[in-house]
DNA sequence: ACTTAACCGAGACGGTACGTCGCGTCTTTCT
DNA sequence: AGAAAGACGCGACGTACCGTCTCGGTTAAGT
């Protein structure tokens, strides 16, 4: 019995690389997670890790997304209103801090490699419509939004102007700042 | 003395680097304005062009910029709170059209690429920002948006959401998605 | 009892990987005949295949060697130098046709990949080393070659002109050529 | 002046290329001599190799070609008969000798890879051919051969037996044993 | 007939080398 | 002098085939 063998032998080396992926991002962010480096430190091949992902950006995202997934609970308590505050409050913090570059790669490296560009909606953009959506619905139906404004565009109200600050860097995007853009985007979606 | 030499010779030079680039992204996006391309149908050197940009994204900027500066004049007619949202609206048909791709792939490339960032925020990001601030101050003045928010944050609130919505492609930026993202932002800006 | 079972499985098998083999040998030549690609063909997982022969050439030279045996019987009837004659022009026509391309690849292969060299050897060398050995002894005790040259020089001297006209491919080795070469080399064997 | 630069650069480069090469072959025969090897060693990159050479087998066979060319020089002082005898002896002792084994390898190589063929023929069989085709006009002119034999012929008879025994290995090139062989050879040249 | 152990097909895997691409630097040659 | 031309080092890419392995299902024997 040399390893855990509860996975059958390819899911063990996924996770092995996605392990990998997630060390390379942290340490020198996606410019580091070249695929011959994730190869070495995950110990499987690239012929292997081509298997299963179109590209290296595809990998990282799904190493990545996983991570900002965990690190960034949908709020689920509170009336909907504030659980929206609540859940830009936590995006905007994660982009503010140390993982928001590595963000900003990611989305920059999908727009100019369109292979990974499903893997990065998958990871970070549909789950986070979806749970957007149901809180804008429930929002809606207690009156505290406007109804003329969809799910759609307001998701893309209140991560747009952050994901600008970040992406442009300039001026930086700070908490103080990303709290002051939330509020700013909110405003436009509240109900008189 | 065969041209008109207003220009000293390298003056020339780099028009016709930056007249290349713009037939080359024109044609095929920016993976297609590599450094060689644009040496080998501008004619100039690439240790010459090497003397003025610092990297290709630099160069695809700069020639990207003017095309954009020319294609959005900013407005400067009607009251301020039009004035925003014309100025929006103009934008927005630009990051809808085909050009928005390349805007798209720009902006990725000036997050990767470090070095380009000056260039990238010269041609696009400071000229844009400060024209807004114009208007913002002129409506400001007037009390016609709200005075608790800054021009910064203006900017982010109105351009953030249509840049989020090019650089993830998903849903499609549409010219009548654009409108209605342009109007839920505005919304949040205008005083009561 | 779907098939004859007078083999038991693994012989079928082998012979399904000979066969397969043999057809891709014909198809594509030496490089056609990958591993994966007679897995494939014959239905024979890889595994069993390397239980069998410790490398791809290996299969090959068995494949093609029993082809070759099967097209180039030993002449036996004729008086021994005439007999000689006889199967030099017979080894010489196979080489200068489209066969002889794959027996040079075989040959080449056998020297980069020393594991398959006992193969090359048993399924092209040795039975007609020991054919020439007979029809050399029977023209030795007939007077008919001279006697300081042994059956293993002999071998040399008749087949090595044609194969290296035949690895080297220039001038090309066509039936005229290699009927002049034997002659020239039968000539430095046979009695004054 | 950081290098006797009377070469331009990618002479430089080239004979770089070439001395990794030749030390590479000697120390593991041709499968050590791998393009990243090379271009590690020799301090030449990959790309600027590839623009030089079809495939790693050329390069070899320039680098092992131009060593082989300058141990055995052409024997030019005799008569015409013992040079040639005095030709296969020395290129006999070659080919018995450790290099060898590493002719034989890029024999097969050459035959492997087509594309290896002509840097191949120009290293070491033009050369070999046109000096044997003076030889032996110098010895038609004397009567020492047999008129009907073409220098064509007479090169494959004299060098093919060797190259046999040394591309099968079976049994081993010894020097004597080449020497049997090349005697045995040439006894079918010479006049009567 | 029913188990059970050997065996096999299928194909994923680690590994090595391949040949290519684009960047940004550097040298050579010409004007 | 300064620029065009383009070769070069570098580093990463994505691919091919090798020979090994793991898995699950079938076969052919032993009970």
């Amino acid at each position: 019995m040399p390893e855990q063998s509860s996975h059958p032998r390819s899911l063990r080396a996924m996770d092995s690389v996605l392990g990998a992926t997630t060390e390379l991002l942290s340490e020198g962010g996606l410019p580091a997670a070249t695929v011959d480096a994730i190869s070495a430190r995950s110990g499987v091949s690239k012929a292997t890790i081509y298997k299963h992902w179109p590209c290296r950006t595809a990998i990282a995202a799904e190493a990545f997304g996983k991570q900002m997934a965990a690190a960034i609970p949908l709020p689920d308590k509170g009336d909907a209103a504030s659980d929206l505050a609540e859940q830009v409050r936590r995006v905007s913090s994660f982009y503010a801090g140390p993982q928001g570059t590595i963000f900003a790669q990611l989305l920059a490296a999908s727009v100019a490699d369109p292979a990974a560009s499903p893997y990065f909606r998958e990871y970070f953009l549909d789950k986070r419509r979806e749970a957007v959506a149901e809180l804008w619905q429930r929002a809606l139906d207690r009156g505290e939004v406007k109804p003329e404004i969809s799910a759609e565009t307001a998701t893309d109200v209140l991560f747009g102007p952050l994901i600008f600050r970040l992406m442009t860097g300039h001026p930086p995007l700070t908490t103080e700042e990303a709290d002051k853009i939330s509020s700013a985007a909110l405003g436009g979606l509240l109900a008189d």
